[in-house]
DNA sequence: TTATCCGCTACGAAG
DNA sequence: TAGCGGATAA
């Protein structure tokens, strides 16, 4: 049965003066002027991906769609904020009212009011990596399995184990086989942690990340009434880099979108480069036979590249078999340079060819931030780095510890989190083991005497009880003063009645009471650790609830540079980062470097010969040089030296043998 | 029990 | 290069 929906007449005020017909091309008009109904749109690198898919959203509320109609899912908050910003423009509406955000916080959205509807409360505590694994060790350890005599995973591992079994809806048994072989054996005890992991999440009001998922979709599942209203509620769905999508975020969408809901998906299969989180580019290319009635549209315009850059990413990607058939067709004439294949002696003279080259460009006008080195990882970018710091090349780097993730940041968060949530136990025992004289055995004596206490309840507690609670706790004796002052500054973060002081006056609080001494004890750098601390509290004047503070600090992405409170975005800098992290990003000028047989791609895609790995790698290999616009070089050392096996002898990427020798320029380097 | 130091190993990509 | 496990000092 179609579900009815009504078309509101349009308000002639809010209507923009969008001419759709100039401003688009062909296809992006057509996918944009759609009919409702369910819509697949495979927008290639460059294409205007974005464009279409603002521009729909401005369509739907042109023709009279209320915001709170309209759910925008995206893979980061960038983007989703990019967008956002992107159809205000477009539009005079206020787009506040619209559901846009990374599957993450709309779920974290939805639970919020829900929480109780799949076992925990209001006020839960959402859980990083690192927390993750501090909860998961603890349950190893009271699970009084065994760890040492056989090699059981660490919890690192088994994190892992048990994020892609969420995210991929499959058995234990089937991950284990598939991707943890070695592990086969301990299959039971794994089961059994899993199950103790499950509990101390409730236990403790914690959510992981893929709980946020998980349980939104549980929770959608189990109760219809639910159900029902938000899928009455999100009228028109879009989501945006759908070939990155798992089967849990399928599922959540299917969940959210309903039957024969309005959903309309954009992505690009010849980019999906996140199957090792679950990823399933399946999801994409079958999207067409599971919605029978979807329309495809392709819109395949470049108006990125030069047209030889595209030519050499066609001849790229055209190795891989499992696809969606496309060439991208160049907007742009035929002028630019041909790329560069860039052997290099060793990293040291790759590095040495990337900076020379890089002010060369300067020189000839290209602005720093017009140019990117990208590589497959991280520790690839150290060479890069020294030398560039030595030329005086400034450059911003996108990985790395996220701000948000550091030891000061998180520690702050600790307070802050336990005073939302007191059944936190991954966040008291962070506050404790700060005071000298507290490690692991006290801490874990001091959260049996709080669990005593009778402070885990949901309700507020009045300052004057916590206080009593705080103050009752035995502390080790050279604990004692320090401890005083961490009872006392906890105390502040609470009205007389109990109620959660804002966010900021946390943020004060525990730094001017008992942080700033620790830090200066613990940290060489404090000063620069106390500056991040300030930007945290200006950042923290944007939220008047402690609980939508934490959400944003948890949720918030690396990627997001620009979100954190030090905004530096406009310096004038090269750009190091990923590939992952550089996907939708384009610069005059990129410098792919490490193409080297075994770094990309990666030796143990290689040893372990999944044809679908290497295929994954090669979408990589495409990523890389469709964010060129101008110029590409591709560079990889022929000698790396390697502490234990000494000089290794480098091929080139096979990805880079298989090209057509004409589509690029070989080039000779000569050390003067 | 906690704090620190040392040597060994690994190091893929991320919300 | 850090991030750890294990040993040792306080």
């Amino acid at each position: 049965m179609p579900r009815e929906y009504t078309l509101h007449t349009s308000n002639p005020e809010r209507r923009s003066a969008i001419d759709y017909r100039a401003e688009l091309n062909d296809q992006q008009y057509e996918a944009v002027t759609s009919a409702p109904g369910q819509a697949l749109v495979i927008a290639g690198a460059g294409s205007g991906k974005t464009r279409t898919l603002t521009y729909r959203v401005a369509w739907l509320l042109d023709n009279g769609i209320l915001p709170e109609n309209i759910l925008l899912l995206t893979f980061t908050n960038k983007a989703a904020r990019e967008m956002l910003e992107r159809v205000q423009g477009l539009v005079p509406v206020e787009t506040q009212q619209l559901w846009g955000g990374t599957f993450h916080s709309i779920g974290n959205r939805i639970l919020r009011h829900h929480a109780e509807f799949v076992g925990f409360r209001k006020g839960y505590s959402i859980m990083d990596r690192e927390d993750q694994k501090s909860l998961m060790d603890t349950v190893i350890a009271s699970s009084g399995i065994d760890t040492s005599s056989f090699h059981f995973p660490k919890s690192t591992v088994l994190c892992e184990i048990f994020s892609l079994l969420t995210n991929t809806l499959g058995g234990l048994h089937e991950v284990i086989a598939d991707r943890f072989e070695h592990f086969i054996r301990v299959e039971d005890q794994i089961e059994e942690v899993w199950r103790l992991y499950e509990l101390k999440k409730r236990e403790t009001n914690s959510m992981d990340f893929d709980d946020l998922l998980a349980l939104t979709v549980a929770l959608l599942e189990e109760n219809p009434d639910v159900r029902e209203r938000f899928q009455r509620q999100f009228q028109f769905v879009l989501v945006d880099e759908f070939q990155d999508t798992n089967s849990l975020q399928c599922k959540m969408i299917d969940m959210l979108v309903g039957e024969d809901g309005n959903l309309m998906v954009v992505g690009d299969d010849a980019q999906s480069i996140y199957s090792w989180r679950g990823a399933d580019v399946q999801n994409i290319l079958q999207f067409p036979e599971k919605h029978h009635r979807t329309h495809v549209h392709k819109i395949e315009v470049n108006y990125r590249s030069v047209p030889e850059v595209l030519h050499l990413a066609n001849a790229a990607i055209a190795n891989n078999s499992g696809q969606i058939r496309k060439a991208l067709q160049p907007a742009r004439p035929v002028g630019g340079m041909l790329p560069a294949l860039v052997p290099l002696d060793n990293p040291g003279a790759q590095a040495a060819f990337v900076a020379q080259r890089i002010l060369e460009l300067r020189d000839e006008g290209v602005d720093f931030r017009e140019m990117a080195v990208l590589y497959r990882a991280h520790f690839h970018s150290l060479e890069i780095q020294m030398e560039l710091t030595q030329r005086g090349i400034p450059y911003q780097i996108t990985s790395g510890l996220r701000f948000f993730e550091q030891a000061h940041v998180k520690d702050v968060a600790a307070f802050m989190k336990l005073i939302v949530n007191r059944h936190d136990e991954v966040s008291f025992m962070r506050i404790v083991r700060m005071i000298p004289g507290v490690g692991n055995a006290s801490a874990g004596r001091l959260w049996t005497d709080w669990r005593k206490s009778g402070m885990l309840t949901d309700e507020d507690v009045p300052r004057a009880t916590l206080a009593a609670a705080l103050h009752g706790l035995k502390v080790p004796k050279k604990a004692t003063s320090v401890w005083e002052q961490f009872a006392y500054t906890l105390e502040e973060l609470v009205t007389e009645e109990g109620k959660p002081v804002p966010p900021r006056s946390m943020i004060q609080s525990v730094t001017e009471g008992v942080y700033l001494d620790y830090m200066k004890s613990k940290f060489e750098n404090y000063e620069q650790r106390e500056q991040d601390l300030e930007q945290l509290a200006d950042f923290a004047d944007n939220f008047r609830e402690p609980l939508e503070f934490l959400g944003q600090l948890a949720l918030l992405s690396g990627v997001d540079t620009d979100n954190k409170p030090a905004d530096d975005g406009d310096k004038d800098a090269v750009t190091l980062t990923t590939i992952h992290q550089a996907k939708g990003l384009e610069w005059h000028a990129v410098f792919a470097v490490w193409l080297a047989d075994g770094m990309f791609p990666h030796s143990r895609v290689i040893e372990e010969g999944a044809f679908g790995a290497l295929e994954e790698e090669r979408r990589l290999f495409y990523v890389t040089i469709t964010r060129a616009k101008d110029e590409l070089y591709m560079t990889y050392p022929l000698i790396w030296h390697q502490a234990r096996d000494g000089n290794i002898m480098q091929k080139p990427s096979r990805f880079v043998a298989e090209l057509p020798k004409e589509l690029f320029e070989l080039w000779k380097i000569k050390a003067w």
